[in-house]
RNA sequence: GGGCUUGUAGCUCAGGUGGUUAGAGCGCUACACUGAUAAUGUAGAGGUCCGUGGUUCGAGUCCACGCAGGCCCA
């Protein structure tokens, strides 16, 4: 940046046009860079970055998610660290398959027919890159530094390398193994489906099944009542139920035994079912009925509850297998838990077919129950029939489909013949088909097994190639045995710090309790094929770790192809690559080459790769490796280049719903591999909704497009505003009100804050080159902002540390904009712009400075543009600090030396009696201009007096009163009042407490005083129990002083003597008169150098002697030359007092600064210049780039077209003749105004805007518009403005600009009135 | 159905370990200030702290059971 010793006063401020500045400094100065090669040999501080997919485009949350690793990262290398942050980019799996197919208009199927492999997986790398430039794009804008010229990439050959380097270490621990597990299986097609086919439309549809709800026999259940004891459970797929080996209740749901009588055979049973669901199954009418009276046919059966269980007292509870064609290999037949149960239908018991539902396997395996298995195949075979071991005597099933919808007509026919047969002695005349499922249901009736049996429809998935019903069926697939290190980890899991803690211990680690291996295995193209290759048989297998284990294994295998059993086509194919990869190297890793390449087995036998490829998630879980392209070398962990391990990560951070996805994947593959956690902190960021709390979606058209938001309200508004309203884990309500909100109210007050330190520190010409002023010289205020802003630097330091970026973000917002901003600028605007450049002014300009600069640190992680501007504004002049960024520079350290609590305490007394007497003074009416006499500060101890002693100049200048007196005891007008500390006595007296605190509220104010003057007072309750109070035991307030007006809050109270003296009200008069020249002198469009001469026509005498006593105080003022009263005026202007009118003429004079004249003066005029200048038409504060845009064009419009060709050249003195010759025009005839009565305040208000003066004004107002913009913009914001606004109930939106538009009518009409 | 989470003013949010008058910003109403000025300040109105029970002398805060929203599973 340019060097200046000037700080640079910006017209107007945007933060988007600020970014983009910022941006470019960054860039040709290599910023980022350097944040990191500047950190050379310093401790590293370790990120992660997780990958996120370029096959879509960012969305406003990405912003969120991102501010947030940026936030700490850049807050660490403010803490001296190294932060290295590579990018990366997650580049494989279905997505974008799914998206290609869609472009390409293909299926799955058509993979390898319509398009080769090769084909394919070549455009799958070509979509996957779609919008990476919109990407780099947002993060660049948006301020996110990360590494983008070096990402890792996953489908690199280097990174998938990595991956089956750790692939191999899984083989290798016995941690890698292929089993099965439940999926939906299309027998028809003989194909697996995966979860996307089965969400296909269509899929699932209403078909009518035989349900059977069975009665399992309990073994030694102990009922209260005599009988056989059956376990209800309900199913959908009877076929199911020769594999049963288990029945699952929910251990919170209430179960109930009901003796009643089976509805089929008629004989005593006693059923356990949900007692939730009795009702389902048993008819008001039979409850407690008469079992002795049933006769088989009746239509109530009798029923009665008999004992009542929770589901966890039915855990372990053994039962017979139903249907014993197969023995399962070790103990089955038990009741255990199921998550998944409900009592929403069924019984609420769930029959559990381990082989057949991928719940069933899940919790069967958890409760250590085998699956029902023959050979270890399940007992329907992959065409869907019965293994021939399922055999039935009477009713068939082994060898049969078990859904009818599997055969043809023809082959039903045939079957039917022989049901008939075998079913002769059941049914007399069968004349169709029986179903698997409906002779089981007919089987368990027979036997006293089926409690009710019934057709019912329901929502089934199917086959979208064959139209037939899917299974769940158990599938090969590959596995990562997570299991085998559950319990470590979760013990590592306990050693991160998540934020919030809920998600680390709730969420993932519940997740990690009820932790299922890891299935791997996707049958897909594009992503990372499994390294193992197994022979036909799979007697042989190799787990392939890296490219030149692989050409060790091709070399081997090349020599031996020709003694391989294989089509002539298919070695030829292997030949031929292989040859190729030992010549040029292996290309490409992926599908199809990999395919070709067949291995030999010790045995000598061809090996061929297993087909899957291994899931997404590990891609990116092994990224902490994969991105160093880390293959084990000589080194037990990755290294980033650096002196340290980059592993594992210090810090993380993704959204919630990444819970068990990255953050899963990485500490599995770092718990498994290095028995280590691979993030030591962790932030989930909660989700981005809209603003009334609903999911963004295309679809609803509510999405927040990110590129507009950041262009519009800049980076940094958008970044601070998404951190500061709510912590990022909670989800955020996502309003653009809010974004505008903080950009007036935090960036907007410091800039205000920045330029009024600017406009002066430039007049006085304050480089910070002198010396600090030492603390002690400084003034309170100075000390006490000062004792604040380190207080700040603790807490955000703190925060930051504590990776909670939200208190830091509100604290320091409080800070700019109530301690800085509305108290320690507003209490010293005139040390400023007042006197000599002497050492007090020094101390202000310092302490100022230092404020604004450490904020700009504190703030730099949020807010990285603005904060830098501000900066680069401050330190371009001081060169105080020697970093050429902001981002380079050190975090501010709290020197605790600053830190005042005493002096804290006392300016929030101030600040609390002040507000105080606003409102005394609001309540009645009285007028800050209006001096009052004196207040009174009840004190109840010496230093509390000291305290406010130390602030009362304060106090009186801000309230606008001469004195103020403390009162105490011995003034004799106190009456206090007595609370009992309940906090405290609460813990001694317990549930006597009551009555202690009757005895306090009835006090005497002798019993007060006896308390205070002997530190003890000494009572006995009813009970007799002595009771000895200190003072701490209680709180001591004031009550009101007679005579005098109180107000109070918490222990703090003052009064206020409201009594007017004749002097007094004539001061008031004065400040009222300087007040309304003031007001006239701006409307005359007036610069602060521009002298005037006043001439007053004689009111009142005590108005006249008002004005007379402070004479030297208006003109000083309203830089008057002179004050004259005269009797009669022909020109002069009316004004409003607070309750009667003057006559005042005001002559302006020509301003050539006057030879002789002391400097102030010079500077004065050179600073009006400055004022000048800033009040250029489009002094816009913060404002959207739009909206600021748009006021500009409009403001150019309305004055072009109204100013015609005039130019915006027009000299200062012109101006000035126009409001002189505006003035003299004038013909209204001075003369003193009687009042007409007592007015209210609130027509004194409107009146006073609606002076004749206005009238003039209003002319001036075109008269200057159509000279210059300057001006029309200038007119355009006074009093008036905001006045007419408001009377004329333009509600809400009505906005300044409607008011301005209606200024000049109701004006004029208003003034008409006046002067007729 | 389960796990986690949220529920406080019209809106967005604060409210260590329980303490008797529940706060802020925005918005609204009114007023003030007028050399930071399309800025700012002050005041006012606005609350069943989601509900019901419980523990306690005392519950927005602790416990139980619900209700409603969200996320992730099933």
């Amino acid at each position: 940046m340019t060097v200046s010793k000037k700080y640079p006063e910006h017209k107007n401020v945007e933060l988007s046009q600020v970014s983009t500045e910022i941006l470019d400094f960054w860039k040709k100065n290599s910023i980022f860079e350097k944040s990191i090669s500047s950190r050379e040999g310093q401790p590293s501080f370790t990120f992660f970055e997780g990958p996120p997919s370029a096959n879509g485009t960012p969305g406003i949350h990405h912003v969120m998610a991102r501010t947030v690793k940026d936030i700490f990262c850049r807050y660490k290398t403010l803490k001296g660290f190294q932060v290295k942050r590579k990018g990366g980019w997650d580049t494989h799996g279905l997505p974008v398959e799914l998206q290609v197919e869609k472009e390409l208009g293909i299926t799955k199927d058509d993979i390898g027919k319509k398009i080769s492999v090769e084909e394919y997986n070549q455009k799958c790398r070509e979509a996957v890159m779609k919008y990476k430039s919109q990407w780099d794009d947002l993060t660049e804008k948006m301020g996110y530094w990360v590494d983008l010229e070096h990402p890792y990439i996953t489908f690199e050959n280097d990174y998938i390398e990595t991956c089956w380097y750790l692939l191999k270490q899984l083989y290798e621990k016995g941690l890698l193994y292929k089993g099965y597990t439940i999926q939906p299986y299309s027998p028809a097609a003989g194909t697996g489906l995966s979860s996307h086919e089965l969400n296909q439309p269509g899929c699932y549809r209403d078909v009518k099944d035989t349900t059977v709800v069975a009665q399992f026999k309990a073994v030694d259940f102990n009922s209260p009542q005599e009988g056989k004891v059956y376990f209800l459970a309900w199913t959908t797929t009877p076929w199911t139920l020769p594999s049963n080996a288990a029945l699952a209740v929910g251990e919170k749901i209430e179960y109930a035994l009901v003796k009643t009588l089976n509805p089929y055979t008629h004989q005593p049973v006693q059923v356990i079912l949900a007692k939730a669901l009795l009702g389902k199954y048993f008819q008001e009418k039979g409850k407690d009925g008469d079992f002795d009276s049933y006769r088989a046919g009746d239509k109530v059966i009798p029923w009665t509850v008999v004992a009542e269980y929770k589901g966890a007292e039915l855990v372990g509870k053994k039962y017979e297998q139903l249907l014993p064609y197969v023995q399962p290999e070790a103990p089955a037949f038990r009741v255990i838990p199921g998550d998944f149960v409900s009592t929403e239908d069924g019984t609420g018991i769930v029959h559990i077919a381990p082989t057949f539902g991928a719940d069933d396997a899940r919790v069967a395996k958890a409760a250590g129950i085998p699956a029902i298995l023959v050979d270890g195949e399940p007992l329907v075979d992959k065409r869907g029939r019965f293994l021939p071991q399922v055999q039935d005597e009477v009713f068939g099933l082994g060898g049969e489909f078990v859904k009818e919808e599997y055969l043809s007509d023809a082959e039903k026919a045939e079957a039917l013949e022989l049901q008939k047969e075998k079913l002769a002695g059941i049914i007399a005349k069968l004349d169709k088909y029986m179903s698997v499922d409906e002779r089981i249901a007919l089987k368990l009736k027979l036997g006293n097994q089926a409690f009710k049996v019934e057709k019912y429809e329901h929502s089934y998935p199917h086959c979208w190639r064959t139209d037939k019903p899917v299974l769940y069926y158990p599938l090969d697939s590959w596995f990562i045995r997570t299991t085998a290190l559950k319990g470590r980890m979760s013990e590592l899991n306990k050693t991160i710090n998540w934020k919030p803690e809920s998600t680390g211990t709730g969420r993932f680690g519940h997740w990690l309790e009820n932790l299922v291996d890891w299935n791997l295995s996707r049958s897909r193209y594009w992503g990372t094929p499994l390294p193992i290759w197994r022979t036909e048989d799979a007697s042989e297998e190799r787990c392939i770790g890296s490219v030149s284990e692989l050409k060790e294994e091709i070399k081997k295998s090349l020599a031996l192809l020709d003694s391989f059993d294989l089509p002539a086509e298919r070695k030829a194919q292997a030949r031929e690559y292989m040859s190729e990869a030992l010549k040029k190297g292996i290309h490409d890793l992926h599908r199809p080459y990999v395919d070709y390449i067949i291995l030999v087995s010790p045995d000598g036998k061809p090996m061929f790769r297993e087909s899957d490829l291994i899931d997404v998630w590990f891609d990116s879980g092994a990224m902490p490796y994969a991105q160093w392209h880390y293959m084990g070398d000589s080194k037990a962990l990755p290294f980033n280049g650096g002196n340290t391990p980059a592993f594992p990560a210090d810090f993380i951070s993704e959204g919630v719903d990444q819970t068990r996805g990255w953050f899963f994947t990485l500490h599995a593959l770092s718990t498994l591999l290095f028995d280590s956690v691979a993030f030591k902190n962790v932030v989930s960021t909660g989700l981005v909704l809209d603003k009334n709390g609903v999911k963004m979606s295309k679809r609803l058209g509510n999405v927040i497009n990110p590129f507009e938001t950041i262009g519009q309200y800049g980076p940094d508004a958008t970044r601070w505003y998404m951190i500061g309203n709510a912590p990022p884990w909670d989800n955020l309500k996502f309003n653009l009100d809010g974004v505008t909100e903080v950009l007036r109210r935090f960036f907007g007050t410091l800039q205000n804050t920045y330029s009024f330190f600017a406009l002066y520190a430039n007049l006085d010409g304050f480089t910070y080159a002198e010396k600090d002023v030492p603390l002690e010289k400084r003034t309170e205020s100075d000390r006490w902002i000062l004792s604040r802003l380190h207080s700040l630097i603790q807490l955000t330091d703190k925060a930051y540390a504590d990776y909670d970026a939200t208190v830091a973000v509100r604290a320091i917002e409080s800070f700019v904009c109530d301690d800085l901003s509305n108290w320690y600028v507003r209490l010293n605007r005139k040390r400023f712009w007042k006197g000599e450049y002497s050492s007090d002014k020094m101390a202000a300009y310092q302490t100022l400075y230092t404020c604004l600069e450490t904020v700009a640190k504190l703030a730099s992680p949020v807010a990285p543009f603005y904060t830098e501007r501000l900066f680069q504004d401050l330190n371009g002049v001081s060169k105080k600090d020697r970093s050429a960024s902001i981002h380079l520079a050190d975090m501010p350290v709290a020197d605790t030396r600053c830190i005042d609590t005493d002096l804290e305490q006392r300016m929030a007394y101030a600040q609390q009696l002040t507000s105080l007497i606003h409102s005394l003074r609001k309540g009645n009416s009285l007028r800050v201009r209006q001096p009052l006499s004196k207040m009174l500060v009840p004190v109840l101890n010496e230093n509390f007096r000291k305290q406010i002693a130390a602030v009362q100049d304060l106090i009186l200048s801000e309230v606008n009163i001469k004195v103020l007196e403390f009162v105490d005891d011995s003034s004799g007008i106190l009456v206090k009042k007595v609370k009992p500390n309940f906090k405290k006595l609460g813990k001694e007296y317990g549930a006597k407490l009551k009555e202690v605190g009757a005895i306090i509220q009835a006090f005497t104010q002798a019993d007060i005083l006896t308390l205070e003057r002997e530190g003890r007072f000494q009572t006995k309750l009813s009970d007799g129990t002595p009771v000895s109070l200190s003072p701490e035991d209680v709180e001591i307030s004031f009550e009101d002083i007679p005579g005098w007006l109180v107000a109070s809050a918490g222990s703090l109270t003052v009064a206020l003597d409201i009594t007017l003296t004749e002097e007094l009200k004539q001061e008031g008069v004065a400040r009222d008169f300087v007040n309304r020249i003031q007001n006239l002198r701006k409307d005359m469009g007036l610069e602060v150098q521009d002298k005037i001469e006043l001439q007053v026509v004689r009111h009142s005498e005590s108005v006249s002697q008002a004005l007379i006593q402070h004479q030297a105080y208006i003109c000083a003022e309203v830089q008057a030359l002179s004050l004259e009263l005269v009797n009669d005026s022909r020109t002069a202007d009316l004004i409003e007092m607070e309750d009667f009118q003057l006559a005042v003429d005001v002559q302006v004079i020509k301003t050539a600064p006057a030879p002789g004249k002391k400097s102030v003066t010079k500077k004065e005029s050179s600073l009006a210049t400055k004022k000048s200048k800033a009040k250029t038409p489009s002094k816009s504060k913060y404002k959207t780039a739009s909206s600021s845009q748009k006021k500009t064009v409009k403001k150019a419009t309305k004055s072009a077209s109204k100013a015609g060709s005039v130019t915006k050249k027009k000299t200062e003195a012109k101006k000035k003749t126009a409001v002189k010759k505006a003035s003299v025009a004038k013909k209204q005839a001075a003369k003193p105004i009687k009042k007409a009565g007592k007015k209210t305040q609130v027509e004194k208000g409107k009146k006073k805007i609606a002076s004749p003066v206005k009238k003039k004004s209003t002319k001036k107002v075109v008269a200057k518009k159509s000279t210059t913009k300057k001006v029309a913009a200038k007119k355009v914001r006074t009093k008036k403005a905001t006045t007419v606004k408001k009377k004329s109930n333009t509600k809400t939106v009505s906005k300044k600009a409607v008011a301005r538009t209606t200024v000049k009518k109701s004006t004029k009409k208003k003034t008409a009135k006046k002067v007729n």
